[in-house]
RNA sequence: GGACGGGUGGGUGAGUGGCUAAAACCAGCAGACUGUAAAUCUGCCGCUCCUUGCGGGCUACGGAGGUUCGAAUCCUCCCCCGUCCA
């Protein structure tokens, strides 16, 4: 019978000194980080999506990134598996895991468990997607409306992705939404999870934002997307979605200037840490600090914590 | 000095007499989201009052006057901005 392990969870917007925190809650408790970002997953997008590599790990182990390759598909339920498994190294090695987080659906999957639902299909999603091009979103909404009312009625008609998942889960197994997801999920047992939250006051947030972006550009991120482009990788893989890749692709095309794309960057970070806010809210049990996660205060008050 | 064009809500920008607190977009704020999640989507967005209603009041389209039952929209003068001619 194994009793609860601490399990302590850095969780906030981008910016936030979410990695600076982690790296040293897990120096001052013997823990390692494990990433909880859904682009750090990628290789080879490494400035824009912030990574945390070499010297700038302190000497802290780090999991759970650089996992895929670019091309390839990478989901909530692939991230859950392999954080599992990345648990269970710590514990077999008696290390307390800090999890740093900025993907708020792949915590989520992770401490709660995802419900026993189908993988995606793409050549379904394809001829679902050709069929709202020509018909309209309305026009999906409705069909999903006759296969699962239920689902229909919590997924906004204009939200085509949602639709189009809801229909596959009706059309892949037969049940509808409702019914698997309360057949229910399995949460992370076995350990004691403390949650720590980081919130900056917004205009200090979207400061920093803005000065980090700049940062990266100072760090050889243009240089970075360059090379991303000669290796040949397609450019509609994943990560050139990422914030900051197409825009800086476009100015490398000549179709933006730096300034410009460099303001819709920091644009799209602001709006992107609004949404993360918005999500993280709703976690249950996060201890808030009003601050930044490498300012010795916050770090301090989030030592007391972590060790509670 | 002269000739045109233009000044609209935080920004861009529609709107040429009533249907206009004023389209649309952006920003901002709030929210949803169980396998694309740095994604996708929804609501609010001048101020104010209340018996929260397709409710009342106030303020608003550079400024001041004027025409009109009624003006962002028409007239007069003035102030700015842009382009061109001197």
């Amino acid at each position: 019978m194994s009793r609860a392990e601490r399990l302590v969870v850095v969780l906030g917007p981008t910016a936030s000194g979410k990695s600076a925190l982690g790296i040293s809650l897990a120096g001052q408790l013997g823990g390692e980080v494990l990433v909880c970002d859904s682009t750090q997953v990628y290789r080879h997008f490494d400035i824009g999506t912030a990574k945390v590599l070499g010297a700038g790990q302190k000497g802290i182990a780090h999991h759970l990134f650089d996992l895929v390759e670019p091309e390839e598909v990478f989901t909530a339920g692939e991230y859950r598996s392999r954080a599992l498994a990345a648990l269970d190294d710590l514990r077999r090695r008696e290390k307390t895991p800090v999890i740093t987080a900025g993907t708020g659906l792949y915590l989520r999957a992770l401490l709660e468990g995802l419900a026993e639902a189908p993988a995606r299909s793409e050549e379904l999603r394809e001829r679902l997607r050709s069929r709202a091009r020509v018909r309209g979103a309305e026009y999906l909404h409705k069909v999903l409306a006759r296969l699962d009312f239920e689902a229909a009625s919590r997924i906004a008609a204009g939200d085509t992705q949602k639709v189009i998942r809801a229909i596959e889960m009706r059309v892949l197994t037969g049940r509808s939404v409702g019914e698997i997801h309360r057949a229910g999920r399995q949460a992370l047992e076995g350990y004691r999870v403390i949650k720590i939250g980081l919130l900056p006051p917004r205009p200090d947030l979207y400061a920093r934002i803005e000065a980090r972006v700049r940062a990266m550009l100072g760090a050889g991120w243009l240089g970075e997307v360059e090379d991303l482009v000669a290796l040949g990788i397609a450019p509609d893989a994943k990560p050139f979605q990422f914030i900051g890749y197409g825009e800086l692709r476009e100015h490398l095309r000549g179709e933006l200037s730096l300034d410009e794309a460099i303001g819709m960057i920091q644009q799209a970070t602001r709006n992107f840490a609004k949404r993360q806010i918005t999500w993280f809210r709703r976690e249950p049990g996060v201890n808030w600090l009003v601050g930044f996660g490498d300012d010795p205060e916050i770090a301090s008050a989030a030592l007391d914590l972590a060790r509670s």
